[in-house]
DNA sequence: AAAAGCCCCTGGATGC
DNA sequence: TGCATCCAGGGGCTTT
């Protein structure tokens, strides 16, 4: 689920909330990606001033340091005044004064990570290699062009990689490439400032909109029944091998670059 | 330095 | 119905 749209609605819904709150306890359950770095009693106390997102990394800020947090593959955030037990995949709990953020990952390929500050080793390693933000200031066709320059692998793996820019995942990959008429395939550093001009526009486009719908997913989009008011992201190439393309009817095609699916139409990308 | 593979883990969908 | 297989929205690490 989460590419850089859900992780920013996530953040949208709990961060006024949760700003101010004060640590009472936390929870760890069955291991994430990388263990908490602190035990959870050094966090009780603690004073959580504001949510901040870099990638698809959450960063809530602390009164001594921050919790880093992602979502991998699987997970979700709540965070609500009840305090349910905890179910089978619920594997981080922050109990606060206004609430109870709650961590429910079942891949477990998601994180929570205490850093005693961004410039700290710890956050550091995860988030210094990180690219431009796409909806950021420092996203321009000119310097985003400059970076695809310098790489010569398939444009969506380099989308993909988040070294260039940030928070683009498969789903948006496709999409973005789709609407700018790129094929994947496509050596970053063989496309050209208007074609990168053309790509930027896109990534812009389709990660804002994703994120004022909500953060709509493409998988439950398809899944979710009476909901055609609610999501008015559609995927125009993602999950859709052999249907028809919605601009021109050619059937889409599914590939795979670097193990993951790619979804492209062969007419309208070249 | 960059690119390509590997792997972490569980659950849902599909096929026999 | 039961079981095996495949696939999944991420990304750090290791190997070329």
């Amino acid at each position: 689920m989460p590419e850089l749209p859900e992780v920013e609605v996530t953040r949208l819904s709990f961060a006024d909330r949760i700003a101010g709150a004060r640590i009472v306890s936390a929870r760890v359950g069955k291991p994430l990606r990388w263990p908490l770095g602190c035990e959870p009693e050094q966090l009780v106390g603690r004073v959580v001033h504001g949510v901040r997102r870099r990638g698809k990394y959450l960063l809530l800020d602390l009164d001594d340091g921050l919790l880093l947090v992602h979502l991998g593959m699987s997970g979700s955030l709540s965070f609500a005044t009840t305090h349910p037990p905890a179910g089978p995949h619920d594997h981080f709990d922050l109990i606060t004064s206004r609430g109870v953020l709650r961590l429910n990952d079942p891949r477990r390929f998601g994180a929570v990570v205490h850093a005693r500050a961004e410039s700290a080793p710890e956050a550091v390693k995860l988030l210094g290699g990180l690219g431009v933000e796409p909806l950021g200031e420092d996203f321009d066709p000119q310097a985003f062009h400059a970076g695809l320059q310098r790489r010569h692998a398939p444009i969506k793996q380099v989308l993909l990689a988040g070294d260039v820019v940030v928070g683009v995942g498969n789903i948006y990959a496709s999409e973005a490439l789709f609407l700018a008429g790129i094929r994947p395939t496509t050596r970053a550093s063989r496309i050209s400032l208007a074609r990168a001009s053309r790509l930027h526009a896109a990534v812009r486009d389709v990660l804002a909109r994703a994120v004022e719908k909500g953060g709509c997913t493409l998988r439950d989009f398809s899944n979710a029944q009476g909901e055609s008011g609610y999501f008015q992201l559609e995927a125009n190439v993602y999950d859709r091998a052999g249907l028809p393309c919605r601009v021109c009817q050619a059937p889409v095609r599914r590939m795979v670059q670097g193990q993951r699916a790619t979804y492209y139409c062969t007419r309208c990308q070249r």
